[in-house]
Formats: structure tokens, sequence, C-alpha cells
DNA sequence: CGGACTCTGTGGGCTAGCGCACGGGAATGG
DNA sequence: CCATTCCCGTGCGCTAGCCCACAGAGTCCG
């Protein structure tokens, strides 16, 4: 487990901190929590958590993502969540298990709000809107799971580049972000020069362009198109679950 | 949605009812959900829920087993979950969500407790226990649901079909069981010649036989030996998690 | 007893992606 | 300024598994 810098941040009460789960909590819950919060800097392979070890804090990212990733044999590996500003690492505490189910690891550089497990364990009994949220969030997280398993079985190199890079680039709110070939191919559990084949083609028709892991989407359309169904079925996925009330019971 | 038969079953408190989130609750618990149940039979193809609509019934598998089912473009499709005798089809009712994430497709032939889907609504509101093993279950539920993503990743169809036929030989609880070629093939994902294939080398061994469906477990510790480090890893999960309470918080 | 259906065996062409290895250019740091 | 490290391009042999098709054998039913 790495530690990571704190930030100051100029707090900006119109806009909100930037996390939908906290920005979507009644006013007095989200003061409570924020209290016990600190900011800190994601910074690319910190490792937040440990599969089957206790959640020491758990991360609200603001900007940036952390990827949870299952390690099989104990060579390969693969990301199998990816989780940003609307989301949390740790929603798992919700269903009382201390430890946490994968490792969690930060991908992209960012920030991110801060608690330490404890606090958030104690908060769930006094929070009722908070429980809401990360029971719809853990519920998204599910769907997207299983729609990861048969996108990475079934769907080719080239529309998983194109789903990881929208993904990455929601998450990190800038068509301009650093992702090298390599650490995309262990996103999607693939070998290194597959991403470099499938990615010099999408500079070639100028949808994206690179260099030396720094990554610009040149045209956010013809990337959505090269993506696989998997993009925007994600995306119904959140409007769905997160933000219609009326779906869901407490 | 299937209509099921409902079948007439000795009452067996000594041993339990046979499904083990049922039995493992405190008796007052347990009786008074036993009373909103009855029992089905669970006939092999019978869809019990679809991807985004409501739960009509929940299932509590005693013999036999469910498979959750991810269908990708309209064409392929997955499975990402088997639920036995240690689950249940549905839980993710302890979330508030009322609609159920992936489609439920019985895969094996058996019996299971069905309760209306309100009707656990409302005991969760007044059984602590339930609720508390629900969420362990779901907890580990999430853990194979990535599991399962590595391991469509990266193993080979030989030990993942080891594998499949293990889980399904628990569920079933016995070393006999009806499952054909194209079924197995639905369930990993992959071609129905490629089961044919390694199902004809198991056989060859004298690990397994079968004849139009019929499978029979020879001998289940070659079968293994056969398989992908992920069987044993499942088994570690459901032991580590559902039989530690100290482990847990509620 | 014959027809329809289901399940399994087989085979052959084909392609995506693995595994590995090498080289070159860009940054970084002493 | 040089050495090292990181990142990207490329190439090639290889294999697992896809896709499609057909045939035989068991089973069920009229």
């Amino acid at each position: 487990m790495q530690q990571l810098k704190p930030v100051t941040v100029p707090h900006s009460p119109a806009t909100g901190e930037g996390n939908l789960l906290i920005d979507g909590l009644p006013r007095k819950e989200r003061l409570k929590l924020l209290a016990l919060c600190d900011h800190v800097e994601l910074v690319p392979g910190a490792v937040l958590c440990q599969v089957d070890e206790p959640f020491d804090h758990v991360y609200f990212p603001v900007i940036g993502c952390i990827s949870l990733v299952r390690s099989l044999d104990g060579r390969v590996a693969l990301d199998t969540e990816l989780i940003g500003c609307e989301g949390m690492l740790g929603v798992t505490l919700v269903l009382g298990v201390p430890c946490a189910p994968q490792r969690g690891r930060v991908q992209s550089h960012g920030r991110a709000l801060r608690m330490p497990a404890t606090q958030l364990q104690s908060s769930l009994e006094d929070c009722p809107a908070l429980v809401l949220s990360l029971k719809r969030y853990l519920f998204v997280v599910m769907v997207q799971l299983s729609q990861n398993a048969g996108c990475n079985r079934f769907h080719d190199v080239g529309a998983r580049l194109a789903r990881g890079l929208l993904m990455v680039q929601d998450r990190a709110r800038s068509n301009r972000f650093h992702l090298t070939h390599q650490s995309i191919a262990d996103m999607l559990g693939v070998q290194r020069g597959a991403i470099t084949l499938a990615a010099g083609l999408l500079q070639r028709k100028n949808v994206i362009s690179y260099s030396r892991g720094e990554i610009t989407i040149l045209d956010r359309g013809k990337l959505v198109a090269a993506s696989c169904e998997c993009y925007a079925a994600r995306i119904g996925t959140y409007t769905q679950i997160l933000s219609q009330p009326g779906l869901l019971r407490g």
C-alpha cells in the first residue's frame, strides 16, 4: 500500500467536490463526510488495496481513475472495473466485509477524496442516503463486471481498446491523458503488440494521437463508432440505475 | 418467464432444507421464510428472470443449478455465475434494486425453494440475519464474477470445461447429471466443437463418461487436476467468507 | 416401423492473437 | 554529453479456437 501525497484544493461549493457519489448526497450528510476526508493525488501505479486484505482507506476519485485488478496464476492480470468520479474504491464495505475483493491500482493520474475505512463503516450507520447511493453503485458495478466478462470474451482488441480509451477519457475529464501501450494491454489482458497495432490504426485514421504515453483523443465520435456496444451499454446502465430513483427501493 | 411445476417434498428438519443460505439462519427467521416459500422443480432451459425486468420470484436452489447469462450483440452469450444450493437467484434485491442484472436460466435439473420477490423485500426489513447472509453471499458473487472474467480470458477450454463440470457436479450433489456439449459450450462461451474435443479427451482418459447428455464423473481427483486454479479459488472464497463470521461485520 | 429430432464425432480452412525478440528514438539523470 | 531507461514499431512462427458443414447414431413418437 502506497503513501499518497495530500493536496490542497480550492473548495467550490457551487459545483460540488467532483465525485458524483458525494455530490449526490443531501447537504448535511455531505458535509459530515467531507469533514472526514482529505484530498490526495492519484499517482499511476500506486496500489491502494490488496486482495483479501482489509481496506485502510476508501477513495472517491475526482479526476483520474483506479483499476480493480484480478491476477491469475500469480502472473497475468486483467482489469475488471474502472473507478472514476462516478464511483469509489471500497464500495464493498457496504456489504459488511472489511476485505478488498481485488487489488486496486491507480491507472491514470488525478486526485481523490480519501477517507479512513473505519470512518466510512461508522458513517454507514447514520447516513441512510450514503447507504442508498452505495448500494445503487454496487449494483452498477455488478452489471458491469459481467458485461466486461462478455466483452473480454467476444470482442476484438480494436473495439476493446476504443472502449477503454473512452472510459479513461470520461474519468480524466480531458481529451488528453497519460497511458502507455503496456498499461492498456494490462487493462485489457492482451499482448502489448496487439495494442500497438490497434492504436497505430486509430492514429493513422486521425482518431487519436499519442507520443510516449501522452494520448490525445482527436475525434471522439469516431472512437465511439470503433468501440463495441459495451461502452454505450455502460453509459446506459449508469443513467438507468443512478439517476432514476423511481426504479429503486431503499 | 416460465411456469415451474410445484413439487412436494418430505420435510426433513434434521438435515435442513438443503439450501445453505436458508439453513444457516436462526430457527425463528428460517421458519418465517419457509412459510413464504414453495418447492418447485427446476427444468433445464426455463428462464426465471430477464435482464432489466423486475424479479417476480427469487429462488433458493436445493438440487441443480441456475446460470446467470450475459448476452452480447443479441447473439452470443456467456454464463457469468452458477447458482446452486450455496446461493440464490435474486440476491441483488438486497441492494434495493428490483430489476435483475442478468438473465437467469436453469442449467441443470433439480429443485428449489421459491419465494415471491415482494415477500423477500419485506422480509429483509425484519430479518437481520437474512440480510447479513445475503450481503456475504453477494460479496462472494462479486469476487467470482471477476475471477470468472479472468478465467475466461486466460485459461484454455480444457481447463474451463473441467472447472465447469466440477461446479455443476457440486450443485447437482451427484456424480451423474444431464448436460449436453452444446449447453456447456454456451456456459463457457465457446464453440460446441471445442467441447466435443476436450470432453472426448477426458472420456478417453476415463475421467468422465457421457452419452447423449448424461454425464458421469468417474474420477473427481483427475478432474480437479485438469481444471484451472479457479475451481480451488472459488471453494476458497466460499469457505473464507461464508463460514468465518469473525471476518465480517454487519 | 419409419420419420423427425437430438446429440456427438469429425474435418478442414481460416484468423486473431500469443510469445518472443530486436531495433530505434525520446526522455532522463548523472 | 553519455548511459540508461522507457516507449513504441515491427516482424515472424505458431497455436487455439472460430466458422461451417456433414454424417452417424441414439431416442422419441406417431
